[in-house]
DNA sequence: CGTTCTAGATTGAACGCTCATTCTATGTTA
DNA sequence: TAACATAGAATGAGCGTTCAATCTAGAACG
């Protein structure tokens, strides 16, 4: 799972280590949770001493932050690149397939998992968590608006907020699927979830 | 939080304590996670020692286990009820207002979301939680069917299968929206949701 | 080139604490 | 009195965190 990170002219030996740890926390959150992690298991797993890894994080905490923003912030970039695209809708569509594939992934899953429902208990990752899904709601929806415009609905804000939600919760409702039912028709599932992917974005009000 | 529960002639002094050592555990579970909720703080908010809570329950984990198959008990005989009524199609989608707001309901989404991330790492509770899906499935797909062939289409399972899966993804997918957005516009939410449902039950292939 | 110096990297033992669980002793009821 | 309900202290393991001690790479210097 971890990749053998190694320091190069691009990376500090420092940055290298934080990422070391990051990479080896995401592991153990993964398979023991976020209070079933302890710090001596990912430093093994990082391949240091438990002591060294507070030279890099002030507490178990920040690590749990770092992992959050972390993830969260490759999701942003993802959805930026999303908007940048010629056909709007034809390119959502496309990415469909994709997008359902990896919320199926189990491994994605229940560190996502994890992440939402440490969020509804710690305020501290509650914030990190809203802060981001304020902007990936917020590039979303302007993404649906020109969606929309091409094929001439015009929505006020609140519309177009909630066409969003509608849409995150289809995706994020992945990610229990595929635990609670790992054996479904992943490629069946993709078509019936374009097509109501389609149906959602000409939705009339 | 936890209803003062007493003894009656209907449930033994053993069964009133076990209620009430799942109710305690509940609540704790909700505000502090599986792993973070310790057998000394459900022993205080049920109101008896942690050594007293070994008579009724073997473990922990068996505490988790009771408090998985008990909510998962609850939603099976909600969609017992729901197949047996007149108008299906109508049934379901009327009942569509409510399932959303139980679902943005945080201090419920919680603790689903809690169950499942805990699901995604414990076999054992994952095997229940995959046990009661499979029946909650197979009821759904049961009920679709009869509004599908209502209204012309003759299904394949499988086709069956993965428009169950999508409809169960929206409403699981609201768990993780309640907590990433707490300020959703729950009534607009609900009628972009009623819509959606329509267009998914009458989707060709 | 070889030696010394030094600042950062790294370790691993130690600390205080809390945990799940067990055990013994005492109440309570029928 | 017999059987069960309950409390609460005891246990040992494991936790997050700290810290003094060691190592190491490379700059400074002769």
């Amino acid at each position: 799972m971890s990749a053998p990170l190694s320091p190069s002219s691009e990376n500090t030996r420092a940055e290298t280590r934080r990422a070391q740890i990051l990479c080896a926390a995401a592991d153990c959150f993964r398979s023991s949770g976020f209070h079933g992690a302890s710090i001596a298991q990912i430093s093994k797993t990082a391949g240091m001493s438990a002591g060294h890894i507070y030279h890099y994080f002030e507490n178990k905490e920040a690590i749990i932050a770092a992992i959050v923003a972390q993830d969260l912030e490759r999701f942003l970039t993802l959805t930026a690149g999303f908007r940048a695209a010629r056909n709007v809708q034809d390119a959502m569509i496309g990415c469909v397939a994709n997008g359902v594939e990896e919320k199926l992934d189990p491994a994605t899953a229940g560190l996502k998992l994890e992440i939402v429902a440490e969020a509804a208990r710690n305020p501290r990752v509650a914030e990190i968590v809203r802060a981001a899904d304020r902007t990936c709601r917020e590039s979303l929806a302007e993404t649906l608006r020109a969606v929309r415009e091409a094929s001439g609905h015009h929505d006020d804000d609140a519309t177009l907020q909630a066409l969003t939600e509608v849409m995150a919760a289809m995706f994020e409702g992945l990610l229990s699927r595929s635990i609670r039912n790992p054996d479904l028709d992943r490629d069946r599932v993709v078509r019936v979830f374009q097509t109501a992917m389609r149906d959602l974005m000409s939705q009339t009000p």
